[in-house]
This record gives structure tokens, sequence and C-alpha cells, in this order.
DNA sequence: AAATCGGGGCC
DNA sequence: GGCCCAGATTT
């Protein structure tokens, strides 16, 4: 039997019952696929759920506003992609007449679907015969076949992408896609794969040459940048907040936030408040104090946030003030979010 | 070619 | 603390 018949065979036997299995509608395999993307199934899934009961159709998706789609995203991270979800949603719904394209060189034009996700959808949803290359194909094939070359260089996006075609099950190209992918999420796992059981290990050269261990083989760690923030949490004359939006280019775009000091480094309250009348983003101050003195630390993949949030007292009202009450309305990150759930005022 | 973009689970 | 996750985009 070849590498992907035993693919199939084991996928028949072993897949998990996921809400986007039960259809090929474009529309719900596109939103799995965007959700999933570096984002472990577990997580996903609610996501998903919350979303097809929200926007059953791609247009309710476009007729939607991006404050709610981040809301609904909060804690999903890399929000970048439900902003080119709700972009894509509206192309589809406004210029493509509410069908989404049915080919891998149309879907990969729109905006967050890259190599990986039109061919799932071009695959799944209409048997194009595009093979996918995720975290766990390469790891499935770095092992099966031995290749020790990094998967995450150039030229090793290429010859996987290439080695993955070679093998590829065309007969049944939607199962066995997603038989390889559950494969090495469920089977042949990053750490301690189960190969005692596994029905690929007589041609699994990994495994002849006790590398399974090693495989696969990625270049480089990114270095991790620390940052300080402080966060001014105002209560005007009527108890009344302050939340600003984050524009620009780097983390968090578009979600809200209390409005930000970041700082080079630890600062206390005399420099928070000589910050505030610099910037003369407040008036009658009437005093400011740290919630504690250590730091939270907020860990990304590529920052560390040691983040202090003060709190303001104001003399006076807030013209844009925001009653506490309507703060959970916003979408704001997790760091955000969690100051919010643990402060009782 | 390298950097950037989140958050959580596991060891 | 490091690694990984149904990757895409920007620089």
């Amino acid at each position: 039997m070849s590498f992907s018949e035993k693919i199939l065979l084991w996928y028949q036997k072993n897949k998990r019952p996921l809400p986007w299995r039960k259809t090929t509608n474009p529309y719900n395999i596109w939103l799995s696929e965007i959700m999933l993307q570096q984002t472990r199934i577990a997580q996903g899934l609610p996501y998903y759920k919350k979303f097809v009961e929200e926007f059953p159709t791609v247009e309710a998706l476009a007729a939607s506003s991006e404050e709610r789609i981040l809301k609904l995203w909060q804690g999903l991270g890399y929000y970048s992609r439900a902003r080119n979800m709700h972009a894509t949603a509206k192309t589809i719904a406004n210029d493509l007449g509410g069908r989404f394209p049915d080919n891998y060189a149309d879907l990969i034009k729109l905006k967050g679907v890259g190599d990986y996700t039109a061919s799932a959808i071009a695959s799944i949803c209409f048997g194009e015969p595009q093979p996918v290359v995720d975290g766990n194909v390469y790891r499935v094939l770095a092992r099966y076949f031995a290749v020790d070359g990094p998967i995450n260089s150039p030229k090793g996006t290429k010859y996987f992408k290439a080695l993955a075609r070679e093998v590829m099950h065309t007969g049944n190209i939607r199962d066995y896609n997603q038989g390889i992918m559950e494969f090495g999420a469920l089977q042949c796992t990053p750490q301690k794969p189960n190969c005692q059981a596994c029905p690929l290990k007589s041609g699994c050269a990994a495994l002849q040459k006790g590398m399974v261990d090693k495989l696969p083989v990625k270049l480089k760690k990114q270095k991790i940048r620390k940052r300080f923030f402080n966060y001014l949490v105002i209560f005007d004359n009527e108890k009344n907040t302050l939340l600003e939006k984050r524009r620009g280019k780097g983390i968090w775009q578009n979600l809200y936030q209390f409005p930000l000091i970041e700082c080079e480094k630890k600062v206390g309250p005399t420099e928070i408040r000589n910050k505030i009348s610099e910037k003369e983003l407040l008036e009658k101050v009437v005093s400011v104090t740290g919630f504690d003195d250590m730091p939270i630390v907020h860990k990304l993949s590529h920052q560390h946030l040691y983040t202090w949030f003060w709190r303001v007292d104001l003399g006076n009202a807030l013209p844009e003030g925001i009653p506490w009450k309507r703060v959970p309305e916003f979408p704001v990150p997790v760091l955000i979010a969690d100051f919010i759930k643990k402060v009782k005022f």
C-alpha cells in the first residue's frame, strides 16, 4: 500500500467529528481555515461556532462592522486575520455575487488567503488536486522521507510543496489533505509521536534512522523584544473612563485599550504625572496611583510586555467618557480583558 | 530572506 | 523557558 493510501485508511478510522467536516460549503471551510491558521483546533473551535451562529452567510459577515468582528475574534490572536476576513467577505458579497472562487488560482487572490488556505479550500470544497502543506504536513513528510533540510527557508518551502504534490492522493484529495493533517495532529505529533502503533512505521525513514525526534528541522528563533507599558485607567468625576483605538502598524491594530504611555523602563507615579501633563492628555488630575508595584508580564511570541496599570482620578468630566459598564463592548487585547475581569470598582 | 503578527497548551 | 499550532503579509 502506498503512503497516501495508508494515510487515507488511517483517516477513515481516526478522524475527529469536527463541525466543518459536515459540509463542503466554501464559506464554512474558508471561515474554519482562516481561524485555524497557526491555531490549535481546541482553541479555534468555539470561535468557529460563534461566527457561524452570528454570521450564517458571507453576506451576513460582510454586513457586519469590523468592530463587532474583532470583538468576536477577541482572544484568538493574529487580528489581521479578522480584518482581512471582513475585507474578503465584502469582496465576495459585493463584487462576486456572493459566490466564492472555485479554484486555487482565484482563491489565492483573496486577502488573507495564501498558498495553504487556497489549497485547502480548492481541494476540500471543489476537489481540485492541490496539496496542503501546513505544520503537520511538514512534520509528517520530513519524518517519513527523512528530509533534514530546514522547512522554513524559501528552498525548503518549495521542496516540501513539491514533495507533497508528488505523494498526494489525487483520487480523493478532499480526505487525503485532511487526513495527512489529522495524522500529524494525532499520530505523528511534535513530541512523543506514537511510532509503536503507527501504520506507516514500516516505511518511515526517520524511524529507521532514529531521527524522529530531530525532524523536522527549523531555522532560527526570533529574539524577544521587551516593552514597558503604562495604561491609564481613568475615572472622571462622573465615573466614566477613556479608551483609545490602536492605529498604525504594530500589534493589536484597531483594537481598543486604555490610554497608553510607553516607556524605556519601569517608571513611578511622578513620571506618569509628568507624562500626562507633557502630553496635555488630561486636566485636573486629582490622583495617580499604581494598582500593583510588580508588572503584569504579557508574553507574545515576539514581545514581552511589562505592564503597569495606573488609576487616574479626575476632577472634571470627560466629553468622550465611557461608562465602565460599556467597556466590555469594545474589542480589546487579552492583556486588557484580563485586567478588566480582575478588578472590581 | 527576515521580520512581524497572539494567545494558549504542553513539556 | 522553549516549542508548536490546519500561515499570511510586510519589509
